[in-house]
DNA sequence: TTAATAATGATAATCATTATCATTTAATTT
DNA sequence: AAATTAAATGATAATGATTATCATTATTAA
């Protein structure tokens, strides 16, 4: 996985000081596949930064995203979750989430995106004429029931 | 506005003990149009009912909401809010919403819904086979700058 | 009316996130 | 390389949202 073209030039250019604690957050988001939380991202940090500060986890999670490097999420569960933008880094497809409301665990799918994006591209167009709205990104979010929870009961219900 | 076929034989036999301060909040949700959070519900309700606890609106939330009355949003400001379910009552069409990451605005839009069920119905029927997930709901979020916060700067900024 | 128990209100506790502030550090200038 | 400057950090207090506890009350069905 390389970063897109303009990485350096374009998304490192806007960030005003490479901290340490900066790189090493980022890093965890580039060895880590799916979502994570600031405690998730703050406990696999300790490892080799065992001073870094909760509060710096939170103060870069807002930064990056602000920046465009990270996606925000917040899926039903009272706390933010991340993920590397798909425009920060090569190998992260455009994708949408299914959530299962019993036990948490979230699915990333590619499917359809290509018929999604046409209509999200027209919606978008649309809307943004009608209601003087600039939109930057959209998210779809399917909840539901995931085939452990629906075979198992809710042995590991959420909550 | 009237309620659905199956309202009082439908979603009210599911509920077990038909309270006071249930009936109250449902009421909030009737007169009201838009997203209510627990202390928005909570302050409306104590012009009426001003013995009323904020544990008891947080418990009839999230209640009501598994009952499939209420459905329940996270618009990425670190709470949860609240609108009456298209499926519990007559009035309450299917819509989307365009969220402000500015001042935190949310704007309902209908514009799509045809062209979006279609695209929506065929992916479910996919993606339920695909990962052996029974799907329930969706929800669909634009993410942006509203028109006020395009002209008028940052002056109402949120967070 | 009584019995069973779901629901309530008060409030403590928890969890996630943000604010404060003295200190450190990255980047820029000499 | 040393000095400068302001962004960033870590510790921790504070806040805001939500959940847990528990004794009491109210709803429902018998
Ligand atoms: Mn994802
Ligand atoms: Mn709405
Ligand atoms: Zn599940
Ligand atoms: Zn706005």
């Amino acid at each position: 996985m390389r970063y897109r073209r303009g990485f350096r030039g374009g998304f490192l250019k806007r960030i005003s000081r490479w901290t340490k604690s900066r790189m090493a957050i980022l890093d965890v988001f580039r060895r880590v596949k799916g979502h994570l939380s600031a405690d998730e991202v703050f406990l696999r940090l300790r490892k080799n930064y065992p001073n870094i500060g909760i509060a710096t986890v939170y103060r870069n999670l807002d930064y990056l995203h602000k920046k465009g490097i990270l996606s925000r999420f917040q899926f039903g569960n009272n706390k933010a979750s991340y993920e590397l933008s798909e425009k920060f880094l090569k190998g992260v497809q455009h994708h949408h989430h299914l959530i299962c409301t019993n036990c948490g665990k979230v699915i990333d799918y590619t499917d359809f995106i290509k018929e999604e994006t046409d209509l999200i591209r027209e919606m978008e167009k649309a809307l943004s004429k009608k209601y003087g709205f600039k939109i930057q990104s959209h998210q779809l979010h399917f909840y539901g029931i995931c085939k452990d929870c629906m075979k198992g009961g809710d042995q590991n219900a959420v909550g």
